[in-house]
DNA sequence: TTTAAAATTTAGACAAATCTAAAAAATGAC
DNA sequence: GTCATTTTTTAGATTTGTCTAAATTTTAAA
């Protein structure tokens, strides 16, 4: 139930790498993780003993059900960080990750659960990117481009996907972040450019931001 | 300027044997870390490289001035850690030093900063230690048994030496913590007792308390 | 002051995680 | 379908931190 950081870091590595249940490859793993193909074999072994992953030689590799456990919880454990980081810390979106990085493999329960009370359950870290619970479940949810939402449905922000300092400043100036509330008013068709009511006030934005920026919203609502 | 787990240690266990300038002998340092003389001696010569220590073989080490300032940054890391464990993620005193082993390793010197300034620069730490700056500086302190403040000096807590689970449960009965502000109004020489003002509460405790209570206290104060 | 006991160091081995170089297996171009 | 290329694995070495057992040095008792 106990694993070495180097184990947690080629497990959370994998789980980035399958996605939706693809297969991963020795050469994809020995350049995401910096390192060398014969490295990697010799982890896969070690894993593979330890029944956390599916591994055919030659063949590639994919978590099992236990070891997508451990990885939700190394995740878990690294968004919440993250969110503490920014939140209370203040650190910037951009800093917080290599942060997180060292602070994620300090594993007790306990600390990461009161830790995520603290921070109030946080479904989502400072990237926008789901946090597991205290089980390992990831909030579903109903994610679309903020160019998609339908008019005055309140969607929230849940995640934005360029994170190039101009368009973080862009958002800082129109106040939005993870976790705004806002809705759609108007759609103008000769630019696709938005209307936005955020906090009872009327933002415009262009049809590029639209695009990437992230709500979750719920149909039912309303 | 960056050390490994095992290093780091070794490096606070030697600070905290040698304690005013004592020197630290091999047996002895194999004993508070748990592991083997021979151990002890091969991380010696490291250390020694390292310009951390003063080794002389056979007749023991002691931080050199450089080994001395690791071993406050170490500590200061280690404390504040506790101090956050205990005020935000309200853990009892006995279970913040374990959690705070593997935190201290983390040692981004800005996000250790940062981390003090969120707590609100504590100098002590939930035992009563008191936490280095950010330059590595320890609040020298008139550190007192509560038995022997003066009557009507103001003083506040800073140590408890006696953790024992009867102590803190007493300790919480009267509203007494680090930190917490007190005055002495009356002493009963017939059972050496205390009355005490806590916050605008008279408090009454038992010499055998007061003994184990230790506060600071300032003379040019009031 | 000699010598037995205690403390410390050295020598050699081992596990974890990594590497380079070589061998083996799979892939895809023809 | 064969064969060169790419990918993966194996073999053997290295580093860090640890260990046991043996050798060395210090200490303290007679």
């Amino acid at each position: 139930m106990n694993y070495s950081i180097s184990e947690e870091n080629y497990i959370k590595a994998i789980y980035h790498l399958q996605g939706e249940s693809g297969t991963v490859t020795t050469n994809a793993l020995a350049e995401k993780l910096s390192t060398k193909a014969a490295s990697v074999t010799d982890m896969m072994k070690k894993l593979s003993a330890k029944k956390l992953l599916n591994y055919k030689p030659y063949y590639g590799f994919t978590l099992s059900t236990e070891g997508k456990k451990v990885a939700l919880f190394i995740i878990r454990r690294h968004r919440l960080w993250e969110f503490f980081l920014s939140q209370k810390l203040g650190f910037d979106w951009e800093e917080v990750h290599q942060l997180a990085e060292e602070l994620e493999h300090v594993s007790n329960k306990v600390l990461i659960d009161r830790l995520d009370e603290f921070l109030g359950f946080p479904p989502f870290d400072p990237h926008g990117d789901p946090i597991p619970d205290s089980k390992g479940r990831i909030a579903s949810r109903n994610n679309l481009p903020l160019s998609l939402l339908p008019k005055n449905k309140p969607g929230i922000v849940c995640q934005v996907t360029n994170q190039s300092a101009e368009m973080l400043e862009l958002l800082k100036h129109k106040s939005i972040g993870i976790g705004t509330k806002l809705e759609v008013r108007k759609h103008f068709p000769f630019d696709q450019s938005l209307e936005l009511k955020i906090k009872k006030q009327i933002v415009t934005i262009s049809e590029q931001l639209a695009k990437n920026i992230f709500v979750t919203y719920d149909e039912n609502a309303n």
